[in-house]
Parts: C-alpha cells; sequence; structure tokens
DNA sequence: ACAATAGTTCGACACTTCTCGAACTCTGGA
DNA sequence: TCCAGAGTTCGAGAAGTGTCGAACTATTGT
C-alpha cells in the first residue's frame, strides 16, 4: 500500500466529520448563522459573531440544554479543523473556518493537486 | 430532534463515503485518470473512459489483484453515488460521478440552500 | 463562599465499519 | 464443456463510533 499522505488523511478526517447526518446540520447551521469571522478596529481578527453551543443545540435538537452528544459533535467538528469555538463568559460561541470549507471545495472541483496520483 | 431531510441523508452519505483514505485515494485517483462521462450520439449518458477495478487497486495498493477490500471500499463509493462502475467482458470500469463531486462541492461553497436553517 | 448556568468529560453499551481469507459468480477463450 | 481471469460476497474478528446519564469544570451573579 503506498503511502496516505498528511494531506489527504487531514482531508479525509474533514470528509469524515462531515459524513455524520447531526454534525452536517450543524455545520449547515453554523454556516448559515454566523458571519465567519469579524474584525475589530485593532485590525485583529476576532472570532465569530456566532451562536453558542446552547443555541446550536436548540436548533439541531429542539433542546435548550447542550447534551453530551452534541458536545461531542461540535468536538469532532473542531477537531477536524472545520469549526472554531472560542469561550465568551459562561458560554462557547461557534464559528466555521471557511479557509477548510473552501479546501474541501477545491479538492471536490479538481482544483487541487490530487494526492498521490502521478499523471 | 428536527427531521434530517433525504437530501442531507444523501450528502450526508457521501461525505462518509470520502471519510475513508483509502476511499478518498480511489476517488482521487478516478478523478484524475478518466474521464468522467461520455454522451453517445443518442443522448444516452454512457459510462467512463476509465480504469478497471484491477488497475485501481494496482494504484491502490499496489498489487494486481483486487482484494476483497477494495472490492468493498469501491461499492461503497459506488452506493453513495461517487462513483460509477460498468461490467466490460472479464473487467469492471470505473468513472466518477462528476455531478455528485459538483453537488458537495456547491454545498461546501454554501451555494446549496442550508437545509433546515431558516435565516 | 455558595448556587446556578453552560458545557465537557467519562464509562458503558449497542451498533457499525474495516479487514482478511475462503468460497462464489460471471465472462471469455481453448 | 472445462478452465482461467476478474471481481464480488460471505462470515468472523478487531477496532471504531454514536448515544446516554452521571459526574465534573469553568464562569457569573448574589
Amino acid at each position: 500500500m503506498t503511502e496516505t499522505s498528511d494531506r489527504e488523511c487531514r482531508i479525509a478526517a474533514m470528509f469524515r466529520a462531515l459524513g455524520d447526518p447531526t454534525r452536517l446540520r450543524i455545520f449547515s447551521f453554523l454556516r448559515s448563522c454566523c458571519c465567519p469571522v469579524t474584525v475589530d478596529e485593532s485590525g485583529d481578527v476576532r472570532t465569530v459573531q456566532g451562536p453558542t453551543a446552547g443555541e446550536v443545540c436548540c436548533s439541531i435538537t429542539g433542546s435548550d440544554k447542550v447534551s453530551s452528544t452534541l458536545s461531542f459533535h461540535l468536538k469532532e467538528l473542531r477537531v477536524a479543523g472545520l469549526i472554531t469555538m472560542e469561550r465568551r463568559g459562561k458560554t462557547r460561541v461557534c464559528g466555521i473556518n471557511t479557509e477548510a470549507a473552501d479546501e474541501l471545495a477545491a479538492f471536490l472541483s479538481g482544483g487541487a493537486t490530487p494526492p498521490g496520483c502521478d499523471d
């Protein structure tokens, strides 16, 4: 078996993360419900004006309590690099990582170099 | 839990199929190594001038024998709708379903309507 | 300091997925 | 008709995944 590159693994991991219906809905919701990044007056790229974990939960499951299950899915998406989460007081604010989404889209469109495949 | 739509499930299934490194490599290989579809004079979408399962196997695993494992992965991709396979004599010729790939890319780029998310 | 809120982590369980080898099917050629 | 070639299907076993409730952590308000 020829080597599977790091990049390939990272991309596969992102696809895997999106391969669960619950997580796909979370991702969809986040993409539609938050402007990805905000830049404050000092020019810093601050994270996401987005929904809290609780609001995501409310939208996805209908419950206002963040279940361990939802927390688990949020973590999967975060570890895969598809979403961001930042503490804001008692809550955690979620945002989507547009770069990652773009990378996947580019991969699918054939824009990215096909890994391990010389032609 | 609000309903998960059919379309969402289909898309999640495609992402899931791409979420395995071996399958991602098969998909990559197919995309780079075959013209996706040919349309004959009657307008029928005929399949793919592409590699055989054995050739895919050779490229991915280095072995010229199609293993049950590779066959399993090809089937997963086929069932998810990402690739096509057509018998040609003793062999099976593989091709990629560009429409499916495009649908996923559109979904990631935010082109598709975010399912179950009213804003 | 205490309680409440918002989420996370942990352990357990059922379920699925990946991999392997063996047996099988389907097709073309001798 | 029998054989070989190209894949597929099946059964089993190991590993991974998703879900749940309970216990835990961090932060804010009193």
